[in-house]
DNA sequence: AAACTTGCTTACTAACTAGTAAGTAAGTAC
DNA sequence: GTACTTACTTACTAGTTAGTAAGCAAGTTT
């Protein structure tokens, strides 16, 4: 038996986010895992023990990623805030080019009262770490001029991550293109200068 | 034995619309419905042929209340964009209040492949319909100098359904009153004159 | 070489799932 | 008063679900 260690593991791990961003928590089984990487359901319980397991671990996984993207952003020479907001943005678009996922806030977001207690309180700590990266890199881009925007900076993050949650989940039944207006929209009301022209375009 | 016509049919399609909007369509069963009205499965079988069927007519109830809503303002003598504009977004916020529900759109948006094909098509439609409503309020606004926004109408009518949308989801994780501030900000931002004071509040 | 650990498989269970077929009590039409 | 319809119940099925206990082959430690 040929042995590569954690690579199984890894492999659920994977697909279950997959499966999470595609279907929901509610709409895969361990049975859909494991015929798909070809193991048996006793090997995905041997990994995660249960399915909160294996949510939690989902949650940490998306955790590490978006600190590895706020790492990579803020040691990067060229750092600018443009380029993070650009960097977060990225985020959501790999999602929708990739099967038309939506973002893990959205999925848990739908589900949350059907998850348990510790998924719950693992996925509110980590919106808050957003929430906060988010509104630091708004207050130093208000501060520099590169972003003009009204009201309270967590508002202001809350509403940007909003319109990215919902217009996931909406343009899967309105359409790609629709989420990538959105995106071009969101960056087009933080430009300053870009004034309220009331024209249409 | 007492006959009430009906009763049993509405009674689930509530129930079942409740549950849709708490829970997601994979995490309530036939039995979470029938249990609760002191009826049996085969009941709901009866009205509801299948659970595609049952979530057909949750969104056709639910385009029926838009349309009576949109009829509502429409005919109203004191009739105006704004009292338009806050009637749309009561329905986002008896939706919250009312168990911290989300919106038909962020529920089945992220069960989108999970439904059958005719109920993606109504959602579809559906969508359709309201964005065509809310780009005319919009477009009507701005005519008479009561909305301020810049950009293409339909996308700023998709940036207000993904932010309620979205919002609403992630309400449940962050708290309530962020719903509330988001709602305040949307219809600030909307206001003519409000520009782009750039300082903090 | 004996004991232990890792990464599974085999074989199973109890609970739950949507859905069905047949029956039945009450009301309605003619 | 007989036939039909409505609104269910009883009783069932086949499939799916997360989860478990025991076994086993390969590699690791002592």
């Amino acid at each position: 038996m040929i042995r590569k260690p954690e690579n199984t593991k890894q492999k659920i791990l994977q697909l279950g986010e997959k499966l999470l961003k595609e279907k929901g928590i509610n709409a895969f089984s361990y049975h859909d895992i494991s015929s798909a990487l070809g193991v048996k359901n006793a090997a995905i319980h041997y990994h995660f023990g249960s399915k909160e397991d294996l949510l939690l671990a989902i949650i940490e996984e998306n955790r590490r990623r978006f600190g590895r993207m706020a790492q990579k952003v803020a040691t990067t020479a060229e750092a600018n805030v443009w380029h993070s907001f650009e960097e977060f943005l990225d985020i959501y678009i790999s999602n929708i080019e990739n099967n038309r996922q939506i973002c893990l806030f959205g999925s848990l977001g739908s589900d949350f009262f059907t998850i348990g207690h510790q998924g719950q309180e693992h996925l509110k700590k980590f919106s808050e770490k957003i929430l906060t990266w988010l509104g630091e890199i708004l207050t130093e881009g208000r501060n520099q001029g590169e972003f003009e925007f009204d009201g309270n900076v967590r508002t202001r993050a809350l509403m940007i991550c909003s319109t990215l949650t919902g217009g996931l989940q909406l343009s899967r039944i309105s359409g790609k293109k629709d989420f990538y207006d959105l995106v071009d929209q969101i960056k087009s009301d933080l430009k300053p200068n870009s004034g309220k022209t009331n024209k249409e375009i």
